[in-house]
DNA sequence: TGTCAACTGGACTCGCAGTACAGTGGAACC
DNA sequence: GGTTCCACTGTACTGCGAGTCCAGTTGACA
């Protein structure tokens, strides 16, 4: 309805699609405006320069993606009230989910971002930072709470556990956008399931 | 001596230490001119363009790594010959390379280029393509000659566990670039190496 | 009727990739 | 001692995309 809004969500996605499919760098303004329609002038009216836009589409992002992890585990914590359980439902979803995406996930903008990171300020640098912390500290507290139940079968460093959660799809999305194949991000999550099935199998 | 491998490899370092720091697009052909004190005429001579660069870059690179590799399970296979120990000592070896690095691992060239493939002509994406089934290929033996002696505890595609190398140490890439911190890579295999002791773990 | 937000459109500067090509210095062959 | 060729230097050019500036337009709402 708002125009304004309108317009520069439309910006948003035409741009997200293209620094997803071809990176930062390559997407031009040009390509950008003529896709939603506008004129040089309006993209600059909405964002100040690429930097912006950059942001505007990392804040974007990360909260939809903060917003799929939360409706995942929550999906998952309705169908088991286990911790362990519910983190390997979740973990199935997710997987599946990635899997599901016809032409594979696109990618993701964190990884996209850190490769180029010159190309932006200090202020998405940090969004981006903040934005792996976060997911660290939500899978950290999922570890606690099956540490809790489930005493681990060797010791680990849950903030790193909590890390490979994101490590595994990032680095599974990399070699899927290399190799050009479509399942290798879903593999290595369930991969990283079953190494939590054997870390907290409860002892005989 | 020869000059012109001289300048052409002078070239490749000051531009791989450029790209790993700052990505391909934010590295000019400007500033690796004036880093190899050549003109930049000099430059278009050894390489037609900046794809002729990257693709060069990548070669070597990827020859660097491959080497890397083999010198390092050679010496872990001198250690102790048992096809499991030898992995996970291989392992702790790259872990400890990794962290020896004080400015931390200036981040994996493969992943680079994976998220600016577009930048790319079809024989650098390939190359990238082919290293990364090179060392699916390298891990996946390995893992067959430890399962040839150690069932697994749960059921696992090779190939992907194979791939599992790659992607946890591209992840753990990711991670550190993003987040500023220095050791998540070699805490990622170290993670990782756990999951092998207990996939592999005898049967009591 | 006037104001303001959300644009359009055009003209400009700047930096970088890439092209073209003429010239040069030194080694190596003959 | 001359010729040839490699490995450059240096300059001048085209073209593209980012970013700036700004004057003008359009439609909604007060």
């Amino acid at each position: 309805m708002d125009p304004k809004v309108d317009t520069r969500s439309r910006i948003l996605d035409i741009a997200e699609a293209a620094v997803l499919e071809k990176g930062f760098e390559a997407t031009s303004i040009e390509e950008i405006v003529a896709g939603a329609e506008i004129s040089r002038g309006g993209f600059f009216y909405h964002f100040k320069d690429k930097n912006a836009l950059a942001r505007a589409m990392l804040e974007r992002y990360i909260e939809v993606e903060n917003a799929l992890y939360d409706d995942l585990f929550a999906r998952a914590r309705e169908l088991n009230d286990d911790p362990l359980h519910c983190m390997l439902i979740g973990l199935k979803l997710l997987a599946e989910m990635l899997e599901e995406m016809p032409t594979g996930h696109p990618g993701c903008v964190i990884a996209s971002t850190a490769y180029q990171d010159r190309l932006f300020d200090a202020g998405v640098r940090d969004l981006n930072r903040q934005a792996i912390l976060g997911w660290r500290k939500r899978f950290r507290g999922m570890f606690e709470e099956i540490a809790a139940v489930y005493e681990p079968r060797e010791p680990v460093n849950l903030d790193a556990l909590g890390d490979m959660v994101s490590g595994v799809v990032e680095g599974g999305l990399v070699l899927q956008r290399a190799l050009r194949e479509h399942n290798n991000a879903s593999e290595q999550i369930m991969l990283f399931r079953t190494y939590l099935k054997l870390l907290f199998a409860p002892r005989p």
